[in-house]
DNA sequence: CTGAAAGCGCTTACAG
DNA sequence: CTGAAAGCGCTTACAG
């Protein structure tokens, strides 16, 4: 498998001009001046040869790899992490930009990271986004800061890179808006158990619901694994328990669609149905889940993609005009989460 | 944000050497002398001032990237692409090698695969996988053949790219041989109704395992659409309709996961538990379904991880060697489907 | 309108 | 044991 590779040197021998002009037209330099004739005949030769520039010696020339990169943590075990991908690969693309990536796993030794992020720097990417999950806020690496920078899901403690995180608090009361529309009061939240940054901007978003539509707050809280087992406790709790069906919540709004799965299996086990006898809702729009519950689940979508075509954005725009940086790094930028309505909410019955 | 880019010069002025001695030493060349003194000195000298070697620039002149591109098909609708990507990122740190990914989605204009390859070729990649999904056999782009190349998930038509795909078909057949040891015989399989090699491969397997049990092969099969609707008809198919218990099937072996869960619907509407009256299989170990239903589900692992680190394994090797090439390419590298036992499969009662 | 030449930061024969 | 120099394939002042 020889790589013939066909260089600039063979265009312009082709053409019969010089490498300069070869690298003019084909790059389109500005403030040059080229006949239209020469132009002509140094693209055919190109297309002829099959010519392709070598971005490994343009980089080096220019400073300019034209490669940013991803590092990403725990990328395996975050479900839906791929959509960040695709989003920061689909807009790298739109800006001729190559997309590099490196995942760490969780607990490995810290400084690993930087030596991660040295990678890409050795590589002399023009730019590294990096993407965490269940961090408030986070500290990067000191090689972050050498080079520009993104993050995503955390805020840079030092409010010094621009980050992105879903607006969780507000899609949580959207949520509870929908269900109020429907003729909800008693709308009960399982509340999940483990201290993440989800959690608390969740339950945050269902009390400025609650608060708003002048119903308590505090009334139908339920908190539990945030596990299928977890969801079936919680609603078990909530609607058994020789609980009056005229005072028992008429929703169950679950902290993530796992849960959620099993708030069916409760209700289904008390012989009730979803959503004629109860409304459900989730949180995620994990999938196959979502989609594949019967009846197929209400929840709130994540914006992954979003959040991977913000940073690659955000970071191009950095990229082409290092300024600006210090007007975002001190609050994240707050990415909406939409809600998905599917068939499991319906207006109380008998109400 | 100035990167004040240490060069190997700075190195060899502070050491007081030459760049040739401070590139021999760093890379520690074969074949070179160099006192012992001396080395501690350049060493000394680049860690202090944080030296690392511009990749760019080393490429360009060893012609060799140390980076190897991905190109996956529609990474966004498959879900668990993600641990290709793990797998084959965390092969390629083991040989010190990049991993870029590009990602092209479904229906788009043929040709532009062989775009996106040759965005590889520009970087001058020293190799690429091209990982695909639902394929038999591809024709991959003619990019593909001017460069160490490997397939993911397909055979190559020409039978001339190494490739790897899941042993689907022996994955299925353990099921059944588990099913077969805790005393099933009525075992039920679930088909798909999608013409894709999955569908294929399970097929048979499950054929497979009934004829080495010396069972019927036939008699137990239903198809139905491959998500939790299908598996829920198909179930309430096999266990329903005026079906004696004593002549239905005591295990139901699901295409996939998604199918597996409309089974349990269907069992449980009928009065039943799993596995207590009927046991459940299913295929894929797709997250977060498998270990959210209740009972947490037996069923197939796919070896994405493995094939991933396959992949960039065997790339390195071509790279190393161009050789033994011819040697892979005719058939493709089958991977074990594990089966991972969980709860919901019990011996056959009352048998 | 076009081209000769320097240089990006390395590695590697080659010479001493 | 060590170093001067060529060259990887480009881009870009600069000169004409």
């Amino acid at each position: 498998m020889p790589r013939k590779q066909v260089g600039i040197r063979d265009v312009a021998a082709a053409a019969g001009v010089s490498v300069t002009t070869v690298s003019h037209v084909l790059n389109d330099t500005p403030h040059t001046r080229t006949s239209d004739e020469t132009k002509a005949r140094v693209r055919e030769a190109a297309a002829q040869l099959g010519y392709h520039p070598n971005r490994l010696a343009r980089g080096l020339r220019t400073q300019a790899s034209g490669m940013v990169g991803l590092l990403t943590e725990e990328i395996a075990t975050t479900p839906h992490a791929g959509r960040i991908i695709l989003g920061a690969q689909e807009e790298a693309n739109k800006h001729n930009l190559t997309l590099a990536i490196i995942n760490s796993r969780l607990n490995t030794d810290p400084e690993v990271e930087g030596v991660q992020v040295q990678a890409f720097l050795d590589r002399q990417a023009d730019g590294v986004i990096y993407a965490t999950v269940w961090h408030d806020e986070v500290v990067p690496p000191d090689e972050l800061h050498a080079v520009p920078a993104v993050l995503i899901g955390a805020r840079d403690r030092d409010g010094e890179i621009p980050s992105v995180v879903p607006d969780e608090r507000r899609g949580a009361a959207s949520v509870v808006d929908l269900l109020v529309r429907q003729g909800h009061r008693r709308i009960a939240f399982a509340a999940s158990s483990v201290d993440v940054p989800a959690t608390r901007g969740r339950l945050r978003g269902y009390r400025d619901g609650m608060l708003a539509a002048n119903l308590d707050p505090d009334e139908f809280i339920v908190e539990a694994i945030s596990e299928a087992s977890g969801g079936y406790e919680a609603t078990m709790g909530l609607l058994d328990h020789g609980r009056d069906p005229a005072t028992r919540p008429t929703a169950v709004f679950c902290y993530n669609d796992r849960m959620a799965m099993g708030a069916y299996r409760a209700v289904a086990e008390l012989g009730l149905t979803v959503p004629r006898d109860v409304s459900v809702v989730g949180f995620d729009d994990q999938d196959p889940i979502a989609a594949s519950l019967y009846p197929a689940l209400t929840t709130v979508a994540l914006p992954h993609y979003e959040m991977g075509a913000w940073a690659v954005e955000t970071l191009n725009s950095l990229i082409e005009r290092r300024d600006e940086a210090a007007l975002l790094g001190a609050h994240p930028v707050l990415l909406e989460c939409p809600i998905v309505e599917r068939a499991s909410v319906a207006p109380p019955k008998g109400d």
